[in-house]
DNA sequence: TCTAATTTGGCAAGCGTTTGCCAGAGTACC
DNA sequence: GGTACTCTGGCAAACGCTTGCCAAATTAGA
């Protein structure tokens, strides 16, 4: 195998490393070793040990082993001992399925998100994720990508696994149909004796956390404005969903308040995702080449938005400043810096989590995270 | 609620704008008549039906029941009807872990990865994710953060679970130890029955998928060699790890048979982290100023050098010439976009799935991906 | 019309835990 | 020494589904 004789501590590998570079080449060669030495053991030989074949090794009933295992009842040292000894001895790992179906209650937790490729996502699912770790939960991660019938696929799945709680991650939709099957499903799983908590949607029947979309779109417009912005273009997320909603319309109007207009014809849309953005950018730049400033509706599209502008030879920002939404961790590494609305998606992530593991209150609880503009380079006074 | 009267279809919301907001800042009263609305329903009142009730109502067996909605065995369509219908009116789901006990055997999928958040991973991630799509198969995802000891845990908690089959996504270990404890674990989980692929790994006891490392770190050096760079340096991944060792040695030998060469004083290592990298660069470009090439043993680590020379006035690609691994999606929008070496990470993910889903061959299988060189603007001719 | 083959449905025995209830063994206190 | 508790451990009944085996019903074949 590829592997150095002594621990490696520093990058001091010298001569050493011609030797090992040859071992790498000779990788599929050392397998083959490795499937003679283990191969008889591919295939499952014997049946897993169950607690009762502990229990029989200790010499004690299977209630005894299993209070032992599970720690649901104290046992005298001794019997304890062979016990834990017994299960070490036959590699012993306990069936969680059958616990969860005596228990009638599965202790691990769900999360469904949109995309755990969207920066905005995988930074919830780390959240999420810190909070399970620091309790040593099992958490099982699901990717609707945008789908609403995946969506609802996966709470039944969840239901159907009995999960203890579920944080579902993702705007809310404006089709009332949509979310009044959503909260349905919500509903039913709750009855079914899980938690459910929402992360960024305060519409559906459930608790949930959500960040101020509204009041950070509403920092972008004051900002524009006090860099002397007049012609300002928005390239918007979906039209059926209701981040996109709010963070349209906070901008619009305290752009209104500060009387500057936006025409629809400078807002425009598509999904939450790079190209579409970069697409939607031409187009609003063949129509109105003479804005001074862009605000994409995350900064995933604001990364298009970007693309764009270069491929067009557009400056940022001296010819246009562009802003995003949501502070994603590269928006600081992009050429040039994103000025961009911070939205505290691992806090959100784990104040879900906290709020899961929370008994549920009688009326839902709705909490609203504070976001906050984030100054960098893509944004500068306007030129006239 | 925050709900349009009819479907948007496009941006043009016009006056309607001022109606919807207002109700957005109303949401927490909404959400409060919602809690009436539902309120009572908070707590799993009744128990949740189960097959028997099922077959109670459409009266049929269990059996009957059992085998319509799991189309174990056909049955007549009148009977079909009839349970189904019973379902659907019980809005019954099946117990998953009942099943899995019954067949002792789990139908979903574990992916274990080091870490969802970075891009790297999370792309894998998708790969595996689309395949499970395909096939309608629930996937369970779980964080290592690169730790040995969670790993080793993870793999038991989902041997525990039963899981159809596992995917496991990070480096090696150059450690000896640790790999055979890593291989042992492993080798258990398939004898209790499940179907185990590693991913990036090629050194362990399982099949496996991975890209071509060593390969692709050749091509590095001969593209800054051929760019007439001769004092180049590397910001190295965990010496712990065989991806850091594969990449690093490629580049070495190489270079060193392209003429060039590498002092040990011109490598320094990191995590595989944007930070770690930041501060390995400054010591780096402390100590050996006069560099014209940084190779970064991943994206993420060349994010943290290209920001550390933007910070320390070094223009990129005029004064240094820098290179990435990985490709990940952003390296093309970096400023300056970044050259890097593409690995097929999604790809990866796809064909780890779909080996775990084939049967075992007698011999562990070890499929090795190539990589590719991806030119952008972070390198350019070397200024003497 | 009768027999053989094929479907279809039900019975009941698992699957591997947990846990309520009970009994025996210690302890403590009169 | 007797009574009242407190500990421990075991029995056995769930938990909710699947499935081998058998019988009844249906269909095919002659």
């Amino acid at each position: 195998m590829c592997i150095l004789e002594q621990e490696p501590t520093s990058w001091a590998f010298g001569s050493r490393m011609r030797v090992c570079s040859k071992a790498c080449g000779n990788r599929l060669q050392t397998l083959g070793l490795l499937t003679v030495e283990q191969g008889s053991d591919h295939p499952g030989d014997r049946k897993t040990p169950s607690l009762s074949d502990v229990a029989r090794l200790a010499g004690v009933s299977t209630a005894t082993a299993s209070r032992v295992l599970a720690k649901s009842r104290p046992v005298r040292d001794e019997a304890r001992r062979r016990v834990l000894e017994s299960a070490a001895r036959l590699d012993y790992s306990t069936n969680l399925h059958a616990r969860a179906l005596a228990q009638s209650r599965d202790a691990s937790i769900g999360v469904v998100v949109h995309d755990v490729n969207d920066p905005y996502f995988s930074e919830i699912v780390r959240g999420v994720l810190e909070g399970a770790e620091a309790s040593n939960q099992m958490v099982f991660i699901s990717n609707t990508y945008r789908d609403i019938e995946r969506e609802l696929e996966y709470i039944r799945r969840f239901r159907a696994q009995r999960v203890k709680a579920l944080v579902l991650a993702g705007s809310g939709r404006l089709d009332r149909e949509a979310e009044q099957r959503f909260s349905a499903e919500i509903i039913n799983f709750e009855r079914s004796g899980g938690r459910a908590v929402l992360i960024g949607r305060h519409e559906a029947a459930g608790d949930s956390v959500a960040p101020d979309n509204y009041g950070g779109a509403r920092l972008v417009a004051r900002h524009l404005a006090e860099l002397g912005h007049r012609r300002v273009g928005v390239i918007a997320g979906p039209p059926e969903l209701t981040t996109s909603l709010d963070r349209l319309s906070g901008f619009r109007e305290e752009l209104a308040a500060l009387g500057v207009e936006l025409p629809e014809v400078h807002v425009r849309g598509g999904r939450f995702n790079r190209d579409e953005a970069e697409r939607a950018t031409d187009d609003l730049h063949s129509a109105a080449p003479n804005l001074t400033a862009i605000f994409a509706a995350n900064d995933v599209m604001a990364i298009g938005v970007l693309s764009c502008l270069r491929r067009r030879g557009v400056r940022v920002p001296q010819d246009v400043s562009v802003v995003g939404f949501d502070d994603i961790p590269v928006a600081a590494d992009l050429g040039p810096a994103l000025t961009s609305v911070r939205v505290p998606m691992a806090e959100m992530g784990r104040r879900a989590f906290a709020l899961a593991l929370e008994t549920p209150a009688k009326r839902f609880r709705a909490e609203r995270l504070p976001t906050q503009l984030v100054v960098r380079e893509s944004t500068a006074r306007a030129q006239q």
